[in-house]
RNA sequence: GCCCAGAUAGCUCAGUCGGCAGAGCAUCUCACUCGUAAUGAGAAGGUCGCGGGUUCGAUUCCCGCUCUGGGCUCCA
């Protein structure tokens, strides 16, 4: 009996009978590996389990507790559920469910113009567990054009992939269902059930089971627009039922830092619908957050060589006509006034009326580079759709820098914005950054290219500099220059774009923006862009989100509070007050009216970062028991004491989430 | 803008197969004055999102609108 030799990841080979398949491999290296096999990957390519290995061949096991693992077998789920669909609603179409990030969907087109409700997610699921339980093979095979045609000859969705495919005009998501060349594959679960897929997919049916159905959405076929709209189920799959409840239990651990549950919880702002869509309105307690918030802007910006400038809130409608904005960006623009002789628009941007305060006068090189930053306050006609709490919204504002340079300063002044940038997001807690380097769209571009070449030059070596990872998003830029996104990830790993430093060769152009160089000569400065909490609410929901309500002291709207034990307590709680207060802390006191516990309590829910109880210990002593935000009681604890601590606690520069 | 789901007391939510609307928390009053995560009693609180239709009667059924949530698209 021949055999063959295969080499395996950690570098030792293996001896298999000839004809053996991956499966055959993971039974020969034992048995529990057999069972958690799902796929493996050959020579450096995902193939199902049952292939025929050749001699010579590297071969890996994908396990389901893998991210390969997963992925796997979420493709194969997003089949059973199109495979349940199918048949609960005879005449569906299907066209594509890929797997995503902890999950998959599948996309439908039902007969009738019928469309899925909430309710429907149970009945399916019901099906999807009896295709489970029959262990339905996924058996693959690769077929001409033709065939496929013929197979898919009732699915349109299918044809137009197919076609796709083999004429070279396919996309990301059409290669996710065939492969490349000239055979389709295909893979059967029953007599009936045949989809187009490139694989690998699970042996069976069986090695599936702990998934949940967690959605409807309306979603356009082939992403666009103009496509017709069809129904798509998420659905989420996991190893085990323990990996799939833990997931579960994310999801609701994120809920609980919804900033827009927690802006209630803690009052610190709304969304009143007499206010309409995405427009919000600051409580006291929000609003104290969102000064300190911006005092700190301002107090860096100072220090950081920025003049402070400010603009209003209407312009007319020339100056987005010099700007561009009108041409651009109409769509997302708030709707005209018409008064006196002129049409004025709610300003979209700051960026120009920045550009009139450069240009108001001659400016010489030696006021470069011109740093001008306000906290600008504008209105994007944002689709309804698409508002989604602080992160979404109509009426916002920016903390918005253009800086205007030289050629020669562009380097330097890039890298000290880099500096500037980071050290700030690092005072509020942020420690895990990204950053992406858009680079030119070859299609649509203003400015020559030398300029493109030096800027995002200039941009890569600030961020070598600084030791920043990041991507190159190429052709990703807008027309007007190159720029860096900065991302940050949140204390639960969820990620957020936040700053921007982006260049801009197209503003002092339309506006013809001169300075007289030292040679005499009219030269065009380079502006930048730079936003660095992008917009303040925003910044100010990813804030609530990352700590979960729970700011760090420096940003708390109520830093401490003081609990008299009794109400003959009350005159040492009043002095205590007055003493943080003096400090410059902010305090708060809850009187004896409830019972202490209860009071407690309260304050815990709050987040409150210190909670300060007195009695008569305290009154004889001049001390003060100290209960702090997640940590252990203190008792007899000395007010100066407690002073430093406190001041220390709010300048500390290392905040934990 | 499109698909799905919602909107009932300040908050969280129950309920009415079409017949005067309910709970917990919060609020107010009274009692309790208490040493570290919910004291007790009472009161008050609602055009059941807005507008139209069907009906003897609509918070409930139908239509439209507004707002909200989840997606798609978009995001200077």
């Amino acid at each position: 009996m021949s055999t063959l030799t295969v080499k395996l990841p950690d570098g030792s080979a293996r001896e298999l009978a000839s004809g053996s398949t991956a499966a055959d491999l993971a039974a020969s290296i034992g048995s529990r590996l057999a069972k958690a096999a799902l796929a493996a990957v050959v020579d450096g390519s995902e193939s199902d389990l049952n292939v025929p290995l050749s001699d010579g061949a590297t071969v890996a096991i994908i396990t389901a507790d893998s991210d390969a693992g997963r992925h796997v077998l979420r493709h194969s789920t997003a089949h059973v559920l199109a495979q349940a669909v199918t048949r609960l609603f005879p005449g569906a179409k299907f066209s594509i469910g890929p797997a995503i990030e902890d999950g998959f969907y599948y996309d439908f087109d039902l007969p009738a113009g019928r469309t899925f409700s909430e309710t429907d997610l149970s009945a399916i699921s019901d099906k999807m567990r009896e295709i489970v339980k029959a262990d339905q093979p996924f058996v693959r095979s690769e077929v001409g054009v033709g065939e496929a045609l013929r197979l898919f000859a009732d699915q349109p969705y299918k044809c137009e992939i197919i076609e796709r495919v083999t004429s070279g005009a396919a996309d990301g998501a059409d290669a996710g269902e065939v492969g490349g060349g000239e055979a389709i594959s295909v893979y059967r679960n029953t007599e009936s059930f045949v989809d187009l897929c490139r694989g690998p997919h699970v042996p069976s049916t069986g090695k599936l089971g702990h998934f949940a159905l967690m959605k409807v959405a309306g979603a356009h076929w082939r992403s666009s627009e103009k496509g017709p709209m069809l129904q798509r189920i998420y659905g989420t799959a996991w190893e085990s039922k323990a990996a799939l409840d833990e997931h579960l239990h994310r999801l609701a651990e994120a809920e609980k830092r919804d900033h827009r549950r927690l802006a209630v919880e803690q009052d610190l702002l709304s969304f009143p619908s007499e206010l309409g869509g995405g427009l919000a309105v600051w409580h006291p307690k929000g609003a104290i957050v969102r000064k300190l918030m911006e005092d700190y802007s301002r107090e860096r910006h100072q220090n950081g060589g920025y003049q402070f400038v400010f603009t209003p809130h209407l312009a007319n409608a020339n100056l987005f006509q010099t700007s561009g904005h009108l041409d651009f960006y109409r769509d997302g623009m708030y709707p005209p006034m018409e008064m006196d002789n002129g049409v004025y628009y709610p300003k979209p941007m700051n960026c120009p009326m920045h550009c009139l305060i450069f240009a108001g006068r001659g400016r010489s090189y030696r006021e470069l580079p011109m740093r001008l930053f306000e906290l600008g306050t504008v209105y994007r006609y944002e689709r309804a759709g698409t508002l989604h709490g602080l992160m979404r919204i109509r009426g916002f504002t920016q903390d918005d820098s253009h800086i205007y340079c030289t050629e020669d300063q562009l380097q330097d002044e890039i890298a000290s914005l880099l500096d500037f940038v980071m050290s700030v997001l690092r005072r509020f807690g942020f420690k895990d950054f990204t950053a992406n380097l858009s680079t030119k769209d070859p299609a649509k571009y203003v400015g020559d290219d030398a300029i493109w070449g030096k800027a995002t030059d200039a941009l890569r070596a600030a961020l070598e500099k600084y030791g920043l990872e990041y991507k190159i998003k190429e052709g990703d830029a807008a027309f007007y220059g190159p720029k860096i996104d900065i991302d940050v990830r949140d204390a639960i790993g969820r990620k957020w774009q936040l700053s921007t430093i982006q260049c801009d060769f197209n503003l002092p152009q339309r506006f013809d923006l001169e300075y007289v160089g030292a040679d005499s000569q009219r030269h065009r400065p380079i502006m930048l862009h730079r936003a660095l909490f992008g917009s303040v609410e925003r910044f100010f929901g990813v804030l609530l989100e990352h700590y979960a309500g729970a700011l760090p002291t420096w940003l708390a709207p109520v830093q401490v509070r003081l609990l008299p034990v009794a109400s003959a307590h009350e005159a040492y709680a009043a002095s205590v007050v007055a003493r943080l207060q003096r400090e410059g802390f902010r305090v708060d006191v809850i009187h004896a009216d409830d019972q202490l516990g209860k009071r407690i309590r309260n304050a815990k829910m709050e987040k409150i970062p210190y909670v300060l109880v007195v009695g008569d210990d305290d009154v004889a002593n001049s001390t003060v028991g100290v209960n702090p935000r997640g940590g252990e009681v203190e008792r007899d604890v000395r007010i100066d004491d407690f002073v430093a601590r406190v001041a220390a606690d709010v300048n500390a520069d290392d905040v934990d989430a």
